[in-house]
DNA sequence: TGCCATCTTAACACTTTCTTCACATAAGCA
DNA sequence: TGCTTATGTGAAGAAAGTGTTAAGATGGCA
């Protein structure tokens, strides 16, 4: 939980979006809230939170037909907040894929620990050791830095956002759509010339020979890969 | 204990809060009261104090509660100010991370050391080395005094505490937003214009040449950072 | 009250970053 | 091989972010 992390608030109830958002600011979250499950959809497709609070109970459509839109899209944790009394919908809702549930009234620690855990299940390993050193290539997550052959390089926020999440999925191959959801959100058009020229800026910078990339592979048709160790 | 420490006083009784405030503040320190649990959090949040004198018996919720509940969000030094024959109370509120206590009545040398410890314990290192010193940048964290070619350069409150706050995390990246968090507090708009003409005046007080200089580097898009040694 | 130091805000020039375009190069396939 | 599609790259303009000056607001203090 930190100053990068954005949580999306859907709920109804104005005083509990209110003390939520005043809570979940001051211990660093950025909030966003929706009063109905369309503008919750919405909101999430444009804004690419980190996690979601999802209320069960809102006024326009089912708290799970939410819960499902976003997960054919995401994989982004999504804890239900849920009133007594709607146990069956609080499980339909985790077999729908949520991550974990509240049941009110709460107490705001345990939110903000339950919180901590569905977030800390997705922080992926490498960025918890704060640095990554793979042959001359080094970088130090916590002081923003970048080494190459011992020489410190100058990446642009978007490009060391780009490679962080290559880093974190080393081995896998990232689509074009993903990373550009992951990056841009889910309002950008599937245009990936911009991807294009970043990655060619950022194989230029940590790349020996950008025609024979060592990091960071293309697979055509797909989108690219950093290669594992 | 100085010109900026900013004391959180929550305290029920009017009497004791005269009483303390004057004392506090003819010993350099500012404070800012509440005369309940809900409004000392709500202060808390806002004003981001140094230092908070918690008394467990409050009208409205418990001390305990008032003291987790800030717990949750930060690690500010806070002391317990307790009646006789709330024994209880105080290790209880010593366990959910109290830095110390003190019974009524007490005298206010007693209160003034116990502080000056409290907020010793929580200076960082570079601090607690009570000076700095680079090439031709020396600091006096004890004196409050910054010096630049030995010559002795006026810093006004923010701008110390923010050099202070750079040198404290020297080589790492902080956001605008945790800047200002931890200068100005939680209330204040994500506005970092301000921010900005605090740089430029401290730049212009301690660099050479403000253009490229030689301790706080921007990083842009991201923060600024204090250039490691 | 008026003075002084400090802080905030607005305006604008300047710099960096991002997007887009045009075209070169490479890969996949019959 | 020749064709089509996909990817890489340089350059230019747009957009966003930053530095700087100065004027106004604020608050402490004699």
């Amino acid at each position: 939980m930190n100053d990068n992390t954005k949580v999306l608030l859907i709920e109804d109830d104005k005083n509990i979006i209110k003390f939520l958002s005043l809570s979940l600011e001051t211990n660093g979250c950025k909030v966003i809230s929706a009063q109905s499950g369309i503008e919750g959809i919405s909101l999430f497709m444009t804004d690419n939170p980190d996690l979601i609070l999802l209320d069960l109970g809102l006024p326009d459509i089912d708290g799970s037909e939410v819960l499902s839109q976003i997960r054919t899209q995401s994989d982004v944790p999504i804890l239900i907040v849920s009133a007594r009394g709607q146990e069956k919908e609080k499980v339909e809702a985790l077999d729908l894929g949520a991550d974990d549930y509240i049941t009110k009234p709460f107490h705001i620690n345990e939110l903000l620990a339950r919180i901590r855990v569905a977030l800390r299940k997705k922080t992926p390993q490498v960025v918890k050791d704060k640095v990554f050193k793979m042959d001359s290539l080094y970088i130090d997550f916590e002081k923003y830095k970048v080494f190459v052959e011992e020489k410190e390089i100058h990446l642009t926020p978007i490009e060391f956002k780009l490679l962080v999440l290559l880093i974190e999925n080393a081995g896998k191959v990232l689509t074009h759509s993903f990373i550009i959801k992951k990056i841009w959100g889910y309002n950008t058009c599937e245009d990936s010339q911009s991807l294009r020229v970043f990655m060619a800026n950022i194989r230029q910078k940590i790349e020996k020979d950008s025609s024979h990339p060592r990091y960071i592979v293309t697979e055509v048709g797909v989108g690219y890969r950093f290669v594992e160790e």
